[in-house]
DNA sequence: TTTTTCGGTGTAATCGATTACAATATTGTA
DNA sequence: TACAATATTGTAATCGATTACACCGAAAAA
């Protein structure tokens, strides 16, 4: 191992110079500087980064708790995540929680250990109170998912009036009868889509039949299952505004296992825009949250509260889209 | 922030006695134990991990570079390493490649600045003779992708028998004509996949038609234009072996575009068993590969190695399985 | 000429743990 | 009781960088 003290001797310098190189921090003569890069690349030298943490106390990395990272929703969001923390020199430390909220509260002990100088949350299922307090310790930047009434640094989008407008594009093609297949009501997201379908029905003048919300998993299992349930109903829904792409997509195959097809007897759809929305058919219509953007923007604030900056804001709302494909279609009298 | 020394002063013990008890690690009476303990809890002490690292200079932390972390595939093995990881308390280090020769290179100078222990490479495509001394001096272990000849730690399944078993599916079905989309012919697993399908044709005296070899990439996009190509001849292939799912699915997109149907009118297998292959319509027949095991088994490997144990042997092929669903269908007479 | 000023460099303390080695306490044995 | 053996604990060196502070010499100011 070459060590900063045999780079100063090959120099002849001190190791206080060859630091001051090697971090263009100080005034050193530049002839100085040219002897210890040439000592440098002789000996290959790189500069041990633990000592350097050590010293500075910081470690240049950062940790992403991720609820579930085979699900592309999020591993797109890590993706706008790391890009951002490359390129200004920092490493993303990865935390899987498998949808378990004790592994997620596992993980944070890795701030307190020092080997991460902050964290991203993609997921809000643990102890409010005790991420809270680890706030209040470490840099924490929450991203997609948040706490209701929290001032923890938050980017996502509104998915209350997400949800509305995806019902409303489904009341704007006529449909009255519209059920909806929520996540889990114990996870923010799934509570303020649930929301938002309540609000537009209301806005609209549109009574909910309780048996046509149906709360269940994030999961295409889930929203199998669920959309079975609708189908076995005496008067059926029209349409059906799901809780994320992967139900939709349940969904539809139940609707077609029945014999149905989507959009002609039903009207689908999703939420997330994931991937796979439109190669599946038919081609999802849902609303596209901005994972790239959020994960950059989440990695940007959260360096912003490492460097000890002022937040002009804590909460950020990045804009969604509705993106129509074939997946829902008007209401016809016959319908 | 609490350091070793104070809880040493609490519990009035020297400090090598305190890292003793935290280390569990020499003999210390059992009294002083509950004492330090109890200081510890007091003052709810938590060992810098960063200072440890520096003096036992090993970081419990390993790099696992991906080509694409949105890649069910990929996230899927990186699912099983980090599963062991977690287990034996070491926390994995993300590098996404983006699908990037360069960008999967950069990541490889973490080893050198010591923030990592070692590396798992799930992608294979930046210089060879790089890696190999890289192997000399950390750490290393590949997964799903390899180098040729190379006696690098790989775990994998054998592409070109997997392939091979792909088409010889095809042909049990009666399949003479058959065409393969294949991937990137300057990644291995791409070559492979291709050499198994040509000694599958071989081996049953089956001729290849060249233009019915296309190469493109491991995407959706790619494999809807090459089947395009296909569709373009006067002379239809009737199957078709895929280079990974995405591929298939593509191809089968272009299929149902020239309003043809799968698997009437064409077979189609892929390759990779993901998760959306059964949710695709028709359901996908493919080859699956255990991903959640080879992730596992690289991150066991990998130990083995900073471990500096004895290796039985370096090159792992785990089985992989024929999956049957919908997408192919036994050729008559009619054709 | 004398005194400041400051660019450039070196010395040594420091980050917070681990651990080699030394020292002391305790127990066992003769 | 005396001495050896062993258990337990403490002292201080160490990991490899960064950086506060001191220092020197040359240029600028008085």
């Amino acid at each position: 191992m070459v060590r900063i003290a045999d780079v100063a001797k090959l120099a002849n310098v001190s190791t206080a110079t060859v630091s001051r190189v090697i971090s263009n921090s100080g005034t050193v003569k530049k002839e100085t500087a040219e002897k210890v890069m040439e000592a440098v690349k002789k000996l290959n030298y790189q500069p041990n980064v633990l000592a350097r943490q050590l010293r500075r106390s910081e470690t240049k990395t950062i940790l992403v708790v991720v609820p579930d990272i085979t699900n592309t929703f999020f591993s797109e969001v890590l993706r706008g995540i790391e890009s951002v923390a490359i390129q200004i020199g920092y490493q993303v430390l990865l935390g899987d929680a498998r949808n378990n909220a004790e592994s997620e509260a596992s993980y944070l002990t890795i701030l307190g250990q020092k080997k991460a100088d902050g964290l991203i949350l993609l997921t809000a299922r643990s102890n409010q109170k005790m991420l809270e307090e680890i706030s209040q310790d470490y840099p924490v930047v929450l991203a997609c998912e948040y706490y209701e009434g929290s001032r923890l640094p938050t980017v996502s989008i509104d998915n209350v009036s997400s949800a509305r407008k995806a019902t409303e594009y489904l009341i704007s093609l006529n449909h009255k009868r519209i059920g909806h297949i929520s996540g889990p009501l114990n996870v923010v997201v799934g509570r303020d889509r649930c929301k938002g379908f309540h609000q537009a029905m209301a806005q609209h003048g549109l009574s909910v039949d309780p048996s046509l919300v149906q709360e269940g998993e994030f999961s295409f299992e889930s929203g199998f299952n669920l959309m079975m349930k609708f189908l076995a109903l005496e008067d059926f829904p029209t349409a059906i505004f799901a809780g994320n792409d992967e139900m939709a997509m349940g969904a539809v195959k139940a609707i077609k296992s029945k014999g149905f097809k989507v959009p002609e007897d039903f009207s689908v759809i999703g939420f997330d825009d994931i991937k796979f929305a439109s190669i599946f058919e038919p081609a999802l219509t849902t609303v596209a949250q901005p994972t790239f953007d959020m994960g950059q923007k989440a990695m940007q604030l959260l360096l912003k509260i490492i460097n000890g900056e002022e937040l002009e804001k804590s909460q950020f709302i990045l804009p969604d889209k509705l993106i129509v494909r074939d997946s829902c279609k008007e209401l016809t009298i016959n319908g």
